[in-house]
DNA sequence: GGTGTTTATTGAAATATTTCAATGTTTTTA
DNA sequence: TAAAAACATTGAAATATTTCAATAAACACC
């Protein structure tokens, strides 16, 4: 069940075999995450990269006066990974924390070489999956300049009403970049004009 | 002496031969950009990407109230492209214009489809490119979530040192998020404060 | 099921940032 | 090289956002 699901997800970007699906279904290992589990933890070296079965995670940096950033949230069909301490061989800045009991299929590092050895088509896979995210962050930085606060609350809410009801006002405000206590009163603001 | 520098730029990604850096040579063209001239402009249809050669680019967006919004500056050894618009066939809603008078090589997007055909390390190259992509922005989303203004002001002078000299204020301050009165304000402090 | 902990709401005061306007400086263009 | 345009600086007033504190509500854990 779980590698039909990433199998789909592939075939969304490249077309592959069964055969071939063989290769990738030798190195995805199934793992499951319990509620408030953490997958990475700032500090440590990031191995591996996993992809959402089920569940709801939430990958953010801590800063020095204990503050939370919220860099993504990942549902079903994401993938988490710390790509700066992956490929940079870097300690992690970035936690990778379970909202809800989850499940992964988790891919390390190492094997993840084997499989661009084995399948090229691998390579393009992890190119046009990469050019999706550039193409999510760069839309985020356009509007975390060009939007207020409020509007950038507003915009979460019409664009990711599926993420909504599964996190905390708080993780919602590190997200955003403001405090808990804006988002709340602009969730009072938004109640108030429908 | 474009090409060599295109080249030595690949190879700090991937290994090639000369024999196969002819392909890339070949999809390549040298462009001349006058200063102030658009690469692209908002709406228009991204159909190429670009190599910098010699010079300096902004990418930005322009919003409703007139107002603009840098994405990214690109100097010698970066990319220019809106990868929205090229991926998703969609009018871009950035445009990119150069600083100074400046050189690209450019490649047109069905080129570069057959480049991937005819040199699969190709795949590789633009993987990791993107990778390294992804990093950049996701570093930049870190620092605006964990900084206040002044401190972003700071950073960028203390890691972009040699974008400062070639960008205005209004530049800065439209990348930075931040009004350029308050730019203009935050550099009369850090002058004060050495 | 009760208790402790986290989360959400609200208002008031403090702080950060923008906007506006006025002036001087630098750069561009004819 | 002069005139026009864009850029930079500054201060004051307006606005947006945070912080703090107090209370209520929801959730987690024996």
């Amino acid at each position: 069940m779980e590698y039909h699901q990433l199998k789909k997800h592939i075939l969304k970007h490249i077309q592959i075999t069964d055969e071939e699906f063989k290769l990738y279904q030798k190195y995805f290992k199934i793992q499951q995450v319990d509620k408030r589990q953490f997958l990475l933890k700032q500090g440590e070296y990031c191995l591996f990269e996993a992809f959402v079965c089920k569940g709801c995670f939430r990958v953010f940096t801590t800063d020095e006066d204990g503050k939370e950033h919220t860099v993504y949230f990942a549902l079903e069909d994401w993938w988490i990974v710390d790509l700066d301490s992956l490929v940079n061989k870097v300690t992690s800045k970035l936690s990778i924390q379970a909202l809800e009991s989850s499940e992964v299929l988790i891919i390390h590092k190492s094997d993840k070489e084997k499989l661009y050895k084995e399948s090229p088509k691998a390579e393009q896979l992890f190119r046009k999956m990469s050019q999706k995210a550039i193409i999510s962050f760069q839309r985020r930085i356009v509007r975390n300049l060009s939007l207020k606060a409020e509007e950038r609350y507003l915009d979460f809410l019409d664009n990711y009403s599926n993420i909504v009801p599964r996190i905390t006002n708080i993780q919602l405000a590190s997200y955003l970049g403001i405090s808990h206590e804006l988002v709340s009163k602009f969730r009072k603001n938004a109640i108030k004009k429908k």
